[in-house]
DNA sequence: ACCTGAACACCGTTCAAGT
DNA sequence: ACCTGAACACCGTTCAAGT
């Protein structure tokens, strides 16, 4: 009674798209994990071939980009821009970490792609409205935008990666690390030890992105002065 | 006269080492990128057997992670604690940097795991001895140093996986994206494109650095007060 | 036009056999 | 104790064949 051996039938001749692979591919990786997104997987998740897939995605690798589109399209679902830029930013902000959460491999595997897509460039917009609406102009805005786009994306991103890991291996680990062999050449790591297993990564997440709101507030005030 | 055809003598017994094993792998990533970690080439770059390998390492995860420890070691090779807290945090967040610009696809493969090893407790003590002498204690300290290193390990990680896919893609595209199909409907990314495709991206992880710094100087200052 | 099934080169890993 | 070589299950990808 495996899912593989019920149907047996030949698939009809429209029922695969790309974006149905996408959900399937997606579904795959928050069910079983970063191993499960293989071509024989995702056929017969899909009741279909091994090969199926490649009449719509020319390779592994296009499939990833195609899942990096959907958490964009995912995280934007629903947003409007805030009255105040810091809302919008804030709410980007925290949309990206909450895919990130909800889809901790598919995030891990694609959250760090360029894709080139029209949901990436909505997120592009997004961000650069709420910098502009903060008063900050040309090569200003361009800066601003990066170091917040790239602080967001590339801490999300690691937080998907410390999920998966912590699902395959088990617990945080860290624990040998703060009993070392020499305890008295690290005793400021000994010393924090407690401290640092808890950690709470959501707020070091809150501070990271007030931060980088606080700069573009300053610098606008700055520009308007 | 393939590198592989040219020695086929048997090796001697305690050739083969741990350390030797990883700087091959490094090397391997270095110069042939990220799809040139396999056990078959690390074997012949090493004049050994696919399998060898296995003897001192029991997973190509345990490669990974080993690899992890010596980028940490790379980056901390003659470390030392500046006069000024700041500019520790600043010598430590560059060599980061550094290393990952000078190793991209072993960075892109391993700077985001947690190796529990001697060089990662080394780096964790470098960064909470400077937060220390800011004169953050306690539950701020920790705070603080995991603002600071998920920002700085994060950020360069990224960087090492643009660097990879800017190598096997060629340039950093972005094009597309800023010629889109609908120009109207995204007017902030079409007015920033420019601007974008110039962007310095030491430029923004500096300030993205001078910012948490900025932040651990004022909590600093606060907490003395 | 789209899906299937056989086939290929490659990869991680295991294990019995050599020295 | 450490290295080799055959073997296994799996994976991405290609391609001729079906409908």
């Amino acid at each position: 009674m495996t899912a593989s051996s019920v149907s047996r039938r030949r698939l009809a001749r429209g029922t695969l798209s790309r974006q149905g692979i996408v959900e399937a591919a997606l579904g795959l990786l928050d069910e079983e994990g970063p191993e499960a997104l293989t071509f024989a997987r995702l056929g017969s998740a899909l009741d279909a071939s091994t090969t199926a897939v490649y009449r719509h995605f020319s390779s592994r690798d296009e499939i990833i980009v195609a899942l990096a589109e959907e958490l964009d399209r995912i995280s934007l679902d629903g947003y409007e821009p805030a009255e105040d830029w810091r809302d919008s930013l804030r709410d980007l902000a925290w949309r990206a970490w909450r895919t990130a959460s909800e889809h901790p491999a598919a995030a891990s595997a694609a959250m760090h792609r360029t894709t080139r897509g029209v949901h990436e460039l909505r997120a592009v917009d997004a961000v650069l409205e709420a910098v502009h609406q903060a008063g900050l102009r040309g090569e200003e805005t361009a800066m601003s935008y990066a170091v917040y786009a790239h602080l967001v994306l590339s801490v999300c991103c690691q937080h998907a990666t410390r999920l998966v890991s912590m699902a395959t291996e088990g617990e945080e680990g860290w624990v040998q690390v703060y009993h070392p062999t020499d305890p008295a050449a690290y005793p400021y790591a000994v010393q924090a030890a407690a401290h640092l297993l808890a950690i709470d990564h959501a707020e070091v997440f809150r501070r990271q992105v007030e931060l980088v709101i606080g700069d573009i507030e300053a610098r606008a005030g700055r520009a308007q002065a």
